[in-house]
DNA sequence: GATGAATGAGCTTTCATTCAT
DNA sequence: AATGAATGAAAGCTCATTCAT
């Protein structure tokens, strides 16, 4: 009696999360979830179809949730601010979920993602591609594609991740504003004052 | 008569550092790796004890090369400098075998790395931070931890490299060029001059 | 309802026993197992961990099983009718299960035993030992070395089983008498009257 | 030049008969043999077509030389002293070839005798079976069965000379004597003086 | 609904055999 | 004649998936 106080469901989804973040899909299997979701084997299988349909959901779950945390009003920020939210919904992210960006770590053509997921990388993707675009009409990000612009800042996030999950760093607020700057600086147009 | 130009020996290295920089080393298989070096599958374990093996030293030999190429002469360089030489060996690296940079998306507690594996890239660690922090004593680059700094450009050096071999950006030398100043402005110590 | 009347564990060790005794450990394959014991190969090892385990297992409780039957109380019989029961154990195991001297043809220093396996054979090697000892003490028993002794027992008796399991010859009481005197007549001490 | 003492026949021969006595055939591999004959793998079938021929000529060879062996004017003599002569046989073979007696320890059902070979088992069989009737019919030995009389000296023969391989026992004349009397004691017809 | 024993396709690996040298 | 690199069939073993309970 009593008990469930939260669902199998999204036990085996945490389950599952972190332990595709800490080894990968393929290194993953199904017993190794359904221990560490405290389940039976076939309990999984009730929810989702197959180890592939459960990678997915957890894909586009992920990228959903982070799409619409970006998306809310941050189309009328300046293009400054509208960078810090973007990089503060990468951070409140991980902090939610230890293993949320899972989808940033996840090659796009990764043999098991499904044409839902590929899609939903491509929206992602298009979001931020408008916001890029609008930093460089404006002339405050550098004019290079945005597929560039997104590679070095969801690049540089991605291993800054791996490291707090490795325990090698401890983000906290100050490191945060420093890395956003860095992130920042990598993009941004430099006024044309002599640098280096 | 004729035949053999390449060593069977590097058809599987050449095969199998493809296929796990595609797919993974999880999502690769021996089959799959004697197929694409046309070998047959008993031709890999005459030189490779087990799958294990073969990927250790697969990683080993592009960990070193790598080494080897920073490591020359770029300790007296002046850090911008220096930061260039780094930047430009991890481009020819690409330029020179399209995979070579498989190391830069393993991580360093991958479930198949062995202990020799795991010092090698302690030491490259090692050799950059020596390097970062020559940088911040001399108040070029941000006072951040070294593995933050090393996060930062290796990561996006490596979505950005993805990007490339999906065939998504062109690299050119003005690209290049272009790339390696956002690196640096990630990371270097900007003026205290009006900013933002 | 109904099935299940014999465990799956139960029927791979029968299986098992049978395979190794017919045709070796070498030459006996998972896949003969599983056909003979009607399971899939993947069910042998939810139960061993190895071919390996399997036969050391399967060695180890026939081997036990044996030495509980000897031990019960045949310390204080006479020497004469302490052969007898010793005797009279080998023939009683063979009927309770056709296969069960499979350790008699292993020899003890065989690449598939484990240390627990050859430790059981010292134990009960030491135990026969023992028995000789008395027997030798007493002027019953030809002053041989025991194990010299326990050869010539077992090793008849060995190619005796065999021959009954390629049914070439039926065992019955007479038979089985007769045997046990054979056996004792080689290692009795022989008065010294003429003999020859 | 000079060499070839041994020519390369007699090496993979000899270096093959002492790995199945100690491994068994299945156990044995074509390198193992190749390794401690000193010669390529390639080499072996240039001599033998196949693994299989190999342990043929191997069997046969052995039961060859000793049944020559036993057959030499040993019809003519008394049992006792043919029976010695027998017993004297097998311990010769030994001292030739540490490795003579494997068809001892080869059941004739093996899976990789062929009908040549289970021929030959049956011809020395038959021999010995001679034997022994002669011995029955003259009340020398026990009325039973002769494949049960051999199975008994041959099976206490073999665990003899397993023992001495491992190092356990030392052969000098002095035993061997006494083991021969043993063995003959197994089978003989006692007197009908009370025995035990 | 929940379970985990059972399964077999497909994995990693071995090895008898071939054949270019 | 002698070799050993190369091979692929088949071994031992794993694991996604099913299904009786």
């Amino acid at each position: 009696m009593a008990s469930a106080l939260i669902s199998k469901y999204d036990l085996i989804m945490k389950a599952s999360l972190s332990l595709f973040t800490e080894r990968g899909f393929d290194a993953t299997t199904i017993p190794m979830i359904a221990k560490r979701a405290e389940v039976g084997t076939g309990t999984i299988y009730r929810y989702f179809d197959s180890k592939e349909t459960l990678v997915n959901v957890l894909f586009q779950e992920s990228i959903q949730r982070f799409s619409e945390k970006v998306k809310r009003n941050y189309s009328e920020m300046p293009v400054r601010e509208g960078f810090r939210h973007i990089f503060c919904c990468l951070v409140q992210f991980t902090k939610e979920s230890d293993y949320a960006l899972f989808f940033l770590e996840t090659k796009k053509d990764a043999h098991y993602l499904n044409e839902t997921s590929k899609k939903m990388i491509e929206n992602l993707t298009q979001m931020l591609d408008d916001f890029f675009n609008k930093g460089k009409t404006e002339g405050v990000i550098r004019s290079l594609p945005s597929n560039v612009l997104i590679a070095i800042v969801l690049g540089a996030f991605l291993k800054l991740y791996q490291l707090m999950q490795q325990g090698d760093i401890e983000m906290n607020a100050d490191l945060i504003s420093e890395l956003e700057q860095c992130c920042w600086d990598a993009i941004k147009l430099h006024s044309l004052t002599s640098e280096e």
